[in-house]
DNA sequence: GATCAATGTCCGAAATATCGGATTATCGCT
DNA sequence: AGCGATAATCCGATATTTCGGACATTGATC
């Protein structure tokens, strides 16, 4: 078997306009790597790195210590391992509070994890993919590893069905790619079933949807809009299935009143 | 007058190891120009960020498009300023997820800002300089801007004298620049005196001051101890110098409480 | 203790990214 | 509209950084 590169998308990125030497800038490199411990959301070996993102060793070895001394990464332990640095998250932290949506969405979100003490999240689209912007996680501890700014198909989530709200059926057919309506067990979402889905989370002013996902979890979801009334956002609760009912309208209200709260700051 | 360049002192770091010709990496320029950023707190005009970190003009352009990309930097407003994009809030984000205090402190940041209603922190130290990891604003909307990651001079703040705990006069003479002695507005704390809250803040068990940075201000910190009994953390409150007794008292109580949780955590 | 694997360092050559400066586009103001 | 100033793009040359591979070091296994 031949020594065959494997590489991930960050790599393939990384390697961009360059040319078939494969030598690629520094910087892109360092996306590439970066990219590479976000999607992996553990500390890697840099022989890993290398192999997974298809850069040189000895370039690894060599950037690696440059970011490690501007602290954008760390070394664990003593073995050897590399994560994110203390710089990111000042950094991130300058980007929350530049973003007002953002800024205030921080307020809800922490609020409603602390009264409800379940799980609450800020969700938006990024490009035709959902993601998590903001998590705080609830009181039970379970679910530790959030998934903020990793990347989901905008069908397998209750608050995908707001954050399309405004298009109609043919824009949605060009907008989500088909292989999204496919769920991560194999079980495919019915076109027709999501668009009624959207239709009565619009006129509910939420959206709840269980099993999606993983069969033992609930979404709610409300909606967070702007002045011409396009969802720009979603506040959501992430909870077990078995969640009481009363207990889940009582959150599906909070949930309503928080995301009014940042659609009037607008 | 001479067209003298005035960099800051990303630009110094950047050049680092740069030979006299001046050109430097792309990764040390891009360094340079997000702890500019960083240091700035704000937006800034490609021109200006050419200028205040010596990087010529072309280069930054070449390389702000490249992080644009990457969603490392953000085009601002239609002003052309760029500022920190989402991909580091993300990369921040993984960070703190993997380091275990603080992803408790941030629980009990939290937790506290929302209870109290009162500006929440935690601070660690960075070298020989002070610095806030997390914050969370209370309920009163002044003091928008967290200085999340920003070095300040040890003997400014009350979380300073908890720092500090394990050392003796000599160390702390060692450890401490003389020049951090002097607050903002050229007054000196003698040493004696920094000493004596230090005794003092060990002792009771949390420290309180008022009007060190700025007039009318009161901090309130509690220390986080690892197992050998050494400060490594401290939580904190920040609110007006005019804060009802019995409430700073209240509020000095909550700090312990969490400071102890974490400190048992370890 | 010897062997093998994995980790990290070193070095020269060549491909190319950075840089300066000139050019073009955009904007604000009278 | 015309003008000046500022912002952004373009381009060729060369100083430099990436890269491959050899070498050193550490550590685990039998």
């Amino acid at each position: 078997m031949t020594a065959e590169r494997v590489m991930d998308k960050a790599a393939g990125q990384a390697m961009g306009q360059a040319t078939a030497t494969g030598r690629a800038r520094g910087i892109d490199r360092v996306i590439a790597l970066m990219e590479h411990l976000h999607r992996l959301r553990a500390p890697a070996r840099i022989a890993d790195i290398a192999r997974d993102t298809g850069t040189p060793r000895s370039t690894v070895y060599e950037l690696v210590n440059t970011l490690v001394e501007a602290r954008w990464l760390e070394t664990r332990d003593e073995d050897g391992t590399v994560f994110f640095g203390p710089a990111m998250h000042y950094y991130g932290s300058d980007y929350l509070n530049s973003v007002d949506l953002i800024r205030k969405a921080r307020r809800e979100v922490n609020h409603l994890a602390e009264v409800i003490g379940e799980t609450a999240q800020f969700c938006m689209l990024d490009g035709n993919k959902y993601l998590v912007v903001l998590n705080e996680p609830g009181r039970r501890m379970f679910r530790i590893s959030s998934d903020i700014g990793i990347k989901v198909p905008i069908p397998w989530t209750a608050s995908g069905r707001l954050l399309v709200d405004h298009m109609g059926p043919d824009e949605i057919r060009a907008f989500i790619p088909t292989e999204d309506f496919t769920l991560p067990d194999g079980r495919r979402i019915v076109e027709e079933e999501f668009l009624r889905d959207m239709a009565a989370a619009r006129e509910a002013g939420y959206v709840r949807t269980t099993g999606l996902v993983d069969r033992f979890t609930t979404c709610m979801a409300a909606p967070v809009r702007d002045t011409q009334g396009r969802c720009i956002a979603t506040i959501c609760f992430v909870v077990p299935a078995d969640t009481d009912a009363d207990q889940q309208n009582a959150m599906i209200d909070a949930l309503k009143d928080s995301a009014g709260k940042l659609s009037m700051a607008r």
